[in-house]
DNA sequence: GAATTATCGAGAAATATTTCTCCTTTCCGC
DNA sequence: GCGGAAAGGAGAAATATTTCTCGATAATTC
């Protein structure tokens, strides 16, 4: 039986946590309106959904809405973020200061969803010891130390992807949870750690795809007018 | 009418496009070693997924492999980045040259995966001129009329939030005909306009879920035992 | 040269995810 | 209050995706 890299138990279907930061977005919007509740028709009007999945995902949170009426907008929201987790933040260790490390560490908005990147590292010297974004970067012995010292659960990687592996190790040997791997390399971990790849190349391979497909579709239609 | 135009209308499963490039990584490193074929068990249990799954998708590209051998390595690579389009690069425009647009502006990877950024915008005038990467930022202005004149398909949005609809009617106004949104804005776009969005929200999402879980998962455990 | 074994290919089965259908609830106008 | 319309809830149906099973094939070993 091959090792599988997601631990299978319970839990919540993995498109519909993706799709729930988007619902925030437009809640948040609605907010602003003034609006004081709203229905699953408009979210999924509003997101080019279905009215019955975005209820599905939202009944993960817990909320019940009322009939035709629909959700308090306050109410659903608080939901949300309770259920992603991003009421309180975790804290995150940044592996490679290379240029994705940087714009990451420049993202302010991470800490309203969660996740506050505490320290950054990097291999290089000419880095260790320069600041990028109010932040010190340390050098790569200090990890594990630090790691262990103050309890840090996520490790972001955005060195190389030649490095990836290596630094995967160092993460968990000192005691990471989890790891945001950038790079398109496939990391090997124990099991029970949990690996989200947020590297670009599968996206920008579905763009393609589409677009080939999209343009073909398009040229037919041309063709038989 | 030739059977491959049938083929192509129905597009590809995406989440087995998606994981095409992880394929190739491997692929590459096997044939850097000097390996000259490559079961797909073995790229099975390279990236932790079922065989029958990477040969389903590899057969996705038009290969065959041969029993008791398996696929040619540079045949394979070959294969799956023609099913990609990496042979022949499109030319993207980049809107919005903040933190993430200059990373994603120093990504050089981008030009073996079929994707060049030939040029950058920006609404900001004190942004408008410099340069980034080589490159010129050209104000807004000029977006319509070189997108029409150089045949641009490809738009990137790494533009605030807020900006991001308005950005995209313009790219849509001036005959893009794909969009790879960076913003977790959901955008308003006609029919057959492919919207390809890469925010990394809902990833950081999905992370916070699995960690939540995995972490409840030991939990368990250790109060069983 | 035959047996053995590893691998591919195709289609069936299983699972996950999305969509549909019907039913209940609640508000609004009368 | 009462009936109708609109909205959400629950579970079934449909679809998409993944996994399983079996048969065929080709290199390796004896």
């Amino acid at each position: 039986m091959p090792a599988t890299l997601e631990s299978t138990l319970v839990s919540a279907p993995l498109p519909s946590v993706r799709r729930l930061p988007r619902y925030l977005v437009f809640l948040k919007e609605c907010r602003n309106l003034g609006r004081v509740v709203v229905s699953c028709t408009h979210i999924a009007e509003y997101l080019a959904l279905d009215p019955t999945l975005v209820r599905k995902d939202l009944a993960l949170t817990g909320i019940v809405g009322k009939p035709r009426i629909g959700y308090p907008v306050d109410e659903l929201i608080a939901s949300i973020e309770t259920f992603l987790g991003w009421n309180n933040t975790s804290d995150a260790f940044l592996v490679g200061v290379g240029h994705l490390g940087k714009a990451l560490l420049g993202f302010r908005e991470f800490e309203a969803r969660g996740l506050r990147i505490v320290a950054a590292f990097d291999a290089d010297p000419a880095r260790v010891g320069t600041s990028v974004h109010g932040r010190e970067v340390l050098p790569m012995e200090k990890l594990a130390n630090l790691v262990e010292r103050m309890h840090i659960h996520i490790g972001i990687i955005t060195v190389p992807r030649d490095a990836a592996q290596q630094v995967a190790d160092a993460l968990v040997k000192a005691g990471i949870r989890a790891i945001w791997n950038f790079t398109i390399t496939s990391l090997h971990v124990p099991e029970g750690i949990v690996v989200e790849n947020a590297d670009l190349t599968p996206s920008l391979a579905a763009l393609s795809s589409r677009l080939k497909a999209a343009l073909e579709t398009a040229e037919e239609r041309r063709m038989l007018v």
